[in-house]
RNA sequence: GGGGUCUUAGCUCAGCUGGGAGAGCAUCUGCCUUACAAGCAGAGGGUCACAGGUUCGAGCCCUGUAGGCCCCACCA
C-alpha cells in the first residue's frame, strides 16, 4: 500500500499507465468461443486530421462502451483506423508543393501519389497518437486504412460486383462540379447556403414580331449562352400563342423555342422560365422530356468556353457583368431586383459549385436502399435519439443515384478500362490483355478515383478482413453499435448500412448512437476561421485526459450540442481530486485493521447502508449504460461519491477509526475499501487513468482494474431496514446543523442533544448510531428519551418525522428567533399538509388513482400532521415563557 | 416549402414510461474539523416561453402562438 499525494496530478500517471496497458496489450481482442463478442468500429480520422472536440467525445463514448463490456466479459473489439480523405490530402498535398514551386501536374500521377503516401506515413497517425492521450482503448494492432491493401480489394470487389448487377453505370448526366477541387462532388457534399443576388429581367425577342418581346427572369444571367429554350406553364393563358414560336436568344445569333412544361411555377417571376440543360439541374430534366440540345457554355475552371465569342475565356462572375452591360446597352435589361437565393456550395472550400454535365460514374441507389429503410422501420436497427429516424427516412425518401467518380488522383482508382481501338469499356480488377468486343490490345484505365465514402461505407466489414471469410469477421460482425455525429448520417451511416445488407447480407451493427456538436461557450461552432477552437490535447495538459472525458460526457442530453466551459473541466477536475483524497483517506486507514477476516453480520448499521447503496447503484448504472445513458449513469456515480460516500459514510466511520477499541473497525475498514472498489470500477470507463492508478495502488491481487469484473447487483447487499434508519439520522444531523447555523453557534461549540420520541425503534436507531450521530451532529452527548424530563424550558428544537431534537443552548436562545423559525417551519408544514389533505378528499383522486399512489399521499399526510403537532407544542411553550 | 429541436434558478444545462422542481458555476453566511480550501456546513434564488386541451393529477402528452437554432429541398 502507497502513500497518495495530497493533490491528483494526472500528467504524471496518464502515459505511464496508457504504456503499460499497451505493453499489456489489454486492447487486444481475438475471436474467443468462451466469450461473448462486443465490436465498436471507430469512425476513421481522416489522416490530415488533428484531435478535435468532436473526436474527443467521439471517442470518449466508444471507449466508455468497449472498457464497460470489457469489463462485463465481453471480447471487447474497437476497431481503430483512419481515413484517405481523398480530397483533403489532395488539397494538403497541393499546399506543400507550391511551397516548393512544384504543381501537381509536373509530377505526373504516380509522381505525385507518390507524394501522397509520402505525407500520408508522416502525418497520418499523427491523429492517433493523440487519441491515445485520451485513453482510447482501441486494438490499435489491429489498425486499420482505407487504402491499404485489404480495403482496396473490398472495394474494387464491391465495385464490380454493383457493376455486374448493374448498380453500378456509367452516364452523362448533371452533377455537381467544384471550379476549384476541379472535381466532380455528389450532393450530400453541396452544403446550401442563402446568398443576396440579384433577379436580372431580360427581353428575349420573339422572331417575326418586331417589338414583341418574352421577358424572363435570371439569378445567373451568363448562363445564357447555354439556353436552348424558354419554358412556359402549358396552364398560362398568359402565354398560350407563344409556344412553338421561337425567340431570339440575345447576345447570340442562335434561335430557340417557347415550350410549354408543368414544371414552370406560373406565380413565380414572370412565369416564362430561360432553358439551360447543361446547367441546371430542372432544366436537365426539362431538357430531357423536350429533346433539348444540350449546350456547354463552362470550362472546367468556371470560364466560359465559347469559342467565338467575346465572352470566351472570361470568368463566370466576369461574363455575368459584362454579359449585363451588353443586354442593357442593347435595351434588353428590363429591370435588375434584389433577391435572396440559395446557393450550392462546395463542404470542403466553400466554392459555389456549377451544375456541369459530364461523364460520370454513378450508384443506382432505389433498389439498394429498400434494405436499409426496412431495417430502421421494423427496429433492426435502432438510432438514437430515436428523432434521428426522421432524418433518416427524409433522405431515403429522396433518395438520387450516388455520384462515385472524382477527378482527383488520391483515391482508390476506377478498375475501367477502355480499349483505345472500339471505346469498348471493360470494368475488371485488372487491366484486360484482348478486347472482348474487337480483339485489341490498347486499354487505357478510367482516370477517376472513388468517392472517400465509397470506401467508408464498407469500414465495419472491410476492416475484418471482408471479402475474405476471416475468422475476425465471422466472429466480430455484425458490429453493435456505431457511436458518431449526427452530421454525417448521409455522408457515412446510410451508406454503411445499405452497403452492409448489400455486401454482406446482415446490418452492420444493431444501434447507433448519435452525439452532437461541441461547441464554444457562447454556442458557437468552433472553427479554424473564428479560432475559437478549444485544443483537447491543451485541456489534457492542463487538467487531465479523465477531467476531459467527465466534461464532454455530462450536463447534456443524447444527440444535442453541448457548450464547452473551461469551468466546467475544473468541476471535472475537483471530481477526480475528490475521488483521490477519498482513496487517499482510505489507504490510511487499511492498516487499521490488516487482514482482519470481516463477515456480512459483522456490519454496522452505516455499513450496511453504503454497501446497499453501492450495490443498488450498481445495478442503476449497468441498466443505464446498458440504455446507452452513459451522461445520467455517470452523474449517479458522482453523486453517490461525492454525497453519500464521502459526505456521509466517510464522516460517519471517522470516530470508528479514531477510537483505539473500537469493535467494529474491521467492519469499517472493509467496507470502506469495498465500496470504494465498487464505485472505482462503476467509474473506470469515464476515468480510466485515475480509477487505474487508485486500483493498484490499493490492492495487489488484480494487475488491473480494467480488466476487473464489472460489479453486479447481489441480494445479500440490499439492506432496505438499514437505508431508511440512516435517513432519519441524517435527516435529524441537517436539522440539528441548520438550527446551530441559523443561531450562529460555531462548530467547537458542542452541545448536549436530546432526542425525545415515544417511539422506542426510533429511539433504537439512535441508539445503534450514538457515534457517528454525536460526531456529525456536534453534540457532546446523546441523551435518548420518551419525554422530556430533565430538559430546560430554554432548549432549542427541532422537529423531525416522530421525534423532537432539544439543544440546551440557554445563553443562546433568542425567543424571538427560535419563534420565527418554528413560525417558518410551520408555514412548510401547512402547505405540505394543505396539497396532501387536497388530494385526499379529492373524490376523483381517491376512486382513480393507484391504491399506491394513495397509501403513499395517506403516510405522508400522517407524518406532516405529527410533525406539525409538535411544532405547535413547542410555539405553546415559547409563548408561555 | 418540408422536417427536427430548443425556450426550466443570474449563467450553462439535466429532468427516463405524467404523481411533491434538480446539478454545476455564480451569489450570500459560517468554518484552515487530523482525505480533500480543487474542501466542509448552511442559505437565497424558478407563474418550467405564452394560450388552450386531455387527465384525479401536466415541466413531461395533444393543439395552436411567439422567438431562437439546425437539417433537408430543383421556384428560375
Amino acid at each position: 500500500m502507497k502513500e497518495l499525494e495530497k493533490n491528483y496530478n494526472p500528467s504524471e500517471i496518464e502515459d505511464k499507465l496508457y504504456q503499460k496497458w499497451l505493453d499489456k496489450k489489454y486492447f487486444h481482442a481475438e475471436p474467443n468461443p468462451d466469450k461473448k463478442p462486443f465490436t465498436i468500429v471507430m469512425p476513421p480520422p481522416n489522416i490530415t486530421g488533428k484531435l478535435h472536440m468532436g473526436h474527443a467525445l467521439d471517442n470518449t463514448m466508444q471507449d466508455i462502451l468497449t472498457r464497460y463490456k470489457r469489463m462485463q466479459g465481453y471480447e471487447a473489439l474497437w476497431q481503430p483506423g483512419t481515413d484517405h480523405a481523398a480530397i483533403a490530402t489532395e488539397v494538403k498535398v497541393i499546399e506543400s508543393l507550391k511551397e516548393q514551386g512544384i504543381e501537381k501536374e509536373d509530377l505526373g500521377r504516380e509522381g505525385f501519389l507518390e507524394k501522397c503516401w509520402e505525407w500520408r506515413r508522416e502525418y497520418g497517425s499523427r491523429i492517433i497518437n493523440q487519441l491515445h492521450r485520451l485513453g482510447s482503448s482501441a486494438d490499435w494492432d489491429r489498425e486499420r486504412f482505407t487504402m491499404d491493401e485489404g480495403c482496396s480489394k473490398a472495394v474494387q470487389d464491391v465495385f464490380l460486383k454493383l457493376y455486374e448487377k448493374g448498380w453500378i453505370y456509367r452516364g452523362s448526366r448533371i452533377i455537381n462540379w467544384c471550379p476549384v477541387c476541379g472535381t466532380s462532388i455528389s450532393d450530400a457534399e453541396v452544403e446550401h447556403e442563402d446568398q443576396e443576388g440579384f433577379f436580372w429581367h431580360i427581353n428575349y425577342p420573339i422572331v417575326g414580331e418586331e417589338g414583341r418581346f418574352v421577358e424572363i427572369a435570371t439569378t445567373r444571367p451568363e448562363t445564357l449562352l447555354g439556353d436552348t429554350a424558354v419554358a412556359v406553364n402549358p396552364e398560362d393563358e398568359r402565354y398560350q400563342d407563344l409556344v412553338g414560336k421561337m425567340l431570339k436568344l440575345p447576345l447570340t445569333d442562335r434561335e430557340i423555342p417557347v415550350i410549354a412544361d408543368s414544371y414552370v411555377d406560373r406565380e413565380f417571376g414572370t412565369g416564362c422560365v430561360k432553358i439551360t440543360p447543361a446547367h441546371d439541374p430542372n432544366d436537365f430534366e426539362v431538357g430531357k422530356r423536350h429533346h433539348l440540345p444540350e449546350i456547354n457554355i463552362l470550362n472546367d475552371d468556371a470560364t466560359i468556353c465559347l469559342p467565338g465569342s467575346k465572352y470566351d475565356g472570361m470568368d463566370r462572375y466576369e461574363a455575368r457583368k459584362a454579359m449585363v452591360e451588353d443586354l442593357k446597352a442593347q435595351g434588353l435589361l428590363v429591370k435588375v431586383v434584389p433577391h435572396t437565393h440559395a446557393v450550392g456550395v462546395h463542404d470542403r472550400c466553400g466554392v459555389t459549385v456549377e451544375p456541369m454535365i459530364k461523364p460520370q460514374w454513378f450508384v443506382k441507389m432505389d433498389e439498394m436502399i429498400k434494405p436499409a429503410v426496412e431495417a430502421v422501420k421494423n427496429g433492426e436497427i435502432r438510432l438514437l435519439p430515436s428523432r434521428m429516424d426522421k432524418t433518416y427516412f427524409n433522405w431515403t425518401d429522396n433518395i438520387r443515384d450516388w455520384c462515385i467518380s472524382r477527378q482527383l488522383w488520391w483515391g482508390h482508382r476506377i478498375p475501367a478500362y477502355y480499349c483505345q481501338d472500339c471505346k469498348e469499356t471493360v470494368v475488371a480488377a485488372e487491366m484486360p490483355k484482348v478486347c472482348p468486343r474487337c480483339g485489341g490490345t490498347h486499354f487505357k484505365q478510367d482516370e477517376d478515383t472513388l468517392d472517400t465514402w465509397f470506401s467508408s461505407a464498407l469500414w465495419p466489414f472491410s476492416t475484418l478482413g471482408w471479402p475474405e471469410k476471416t475468422k475476425d469477421l465471422e466472429y466480430f460482425y455484425p458490429t453493435d453499435v456505431l457511436v458518431t455525429g449526427y452530421d454525417i448520417i448521409f455522408f457515412w451511416v446510410i451508406r454503411m448500412i445499405f452497403s452492409g445488407y448489400e455486401q454482406t447480407g446482415k446490418a452492420p451493427f444493431h444501434t447507433v448512437l448519435f452525439h452532437g456538436l461541441v461547441r464554444d461557450s457562447q454556442g458557437r461552432k468552433m472553427s479554424k476561421s473564428l479560432g475559437n477552437g478549444i485544443d483537447p490535447l491543451e485541456v489534457i495538459d492542463k487538467y487531465g485526459a479523465d477531467a476531459l472525458r467527465m466534461t464532454l460526457i455530462t450536463g447534456n442530453a443524447p444527440g444535442n450540442d453541448m457548450r464547452f466551459y473551461w469551468e466546467r473541466v475544473e468541476n471535472s477536475r475537483n471530481f477526480a481530486n475528490k475521488v483521490w483524497n477519498a482513496s487517499r483517506f482510505i489507504m490510511m486507514n487499511v492498516e487499521k485493521a490488516p487482514d482482519t477476516p470481516v463477515s456480512l453480520s459483522d456490519l454496522t448499521m452505516a455499513d450496511r447502508w453504503i454497501l446497499s447503496r453501492a450495490n443498488r447503484l450498481a445495478q442503476e448504472v449497468t441498466e443505464n449504460l446498458d440504455k446507452f445513458e452513459l451522461g445520467i449513469a455517470f452523474q449517479k456515480v458522482y453523486d453517490f461519491v461525492w454525497e453519500e460516500f464521502c459526505d456521509w459514510y466517510i464522516e460517519m466511520v471517522k470516530p470508528r477509526l479514531w477510537k483505539d477499541d473500537d469493535t467494529t473497525k474491521a467492519a469499517a475498514v472493509w467496507t470502506l475499501k469495498t465500496v470504494l472498489i465498487q464505485f472505482l470500477k462503476l467509474l473506470h470507463p469515464y476515468i480510466p487513468f485515475i480509477t487505474e492508478e487508485i486500483f493498484c495502488n490499493l490492492q495487489e491481487e488484480e494487475e488491473s482494474i480494467m480488466i476487473s469484473s464489472w460489479p453486479v447487483y447481489r441480494d445479500d447487499w440490499n439492506f432496505r431496514e438499514e437505508e431508511t434508519a440512516v435517513e432519519t439520522i441524517k435527516e435529524a444531523v441537517r436539522a440539528i446543523r441548520n438550527v446551530r447555523t441559523s443561531m450562529n453557534v460555531p462548530p467547537s461549540k458542542k452541545a448536549r442533544v436530546y432526542v425525545v420520541s415515544e417511539n422506542q425503534e426510533l429511539l433504537d436507531i439512535f441508539e445503534h448510531s450514538r457515534l457517528f450521530f454525536a460526531s456529525l451532529g456536534y453534540a457532546s452527548q446523546v441523551v435518548l428519551q420518551k419525554d422530556k424530563t430533565g430538559i430546560g424550558s430554554d432548549a432549542v428544537s427541532a422537529v423531525i418525522p416522530q421525534a423532537v431534537i432539544y439543544m440546551p443552548f440557554a445563553e443562546l436562545v433568542d425567543i424571538a428567533k427560535e419563534t420565527e423559525r418554528l413560525k417558518k417551519e410551520e408555514e412548510r408544514l401547512k402547505k405540505e399538509l394543505a396539497r396532501v389533505d387536497g388530494m385526499l378528499s379529492n373524490e376523483r383522486f381517491v376512486s382513480k388513482a393507484p391504491a399506491a399512489k394513495i397509501e403513499e399521499e395517506k403516510e405522508k399526510q400522517k407524518k406532516y400532521q405529527q410533525m406539525m403537532d409538535q411544532v405547535r407544542q413547542r410555539l405553546a411553550q415559547l409563548q408561555n415563557q
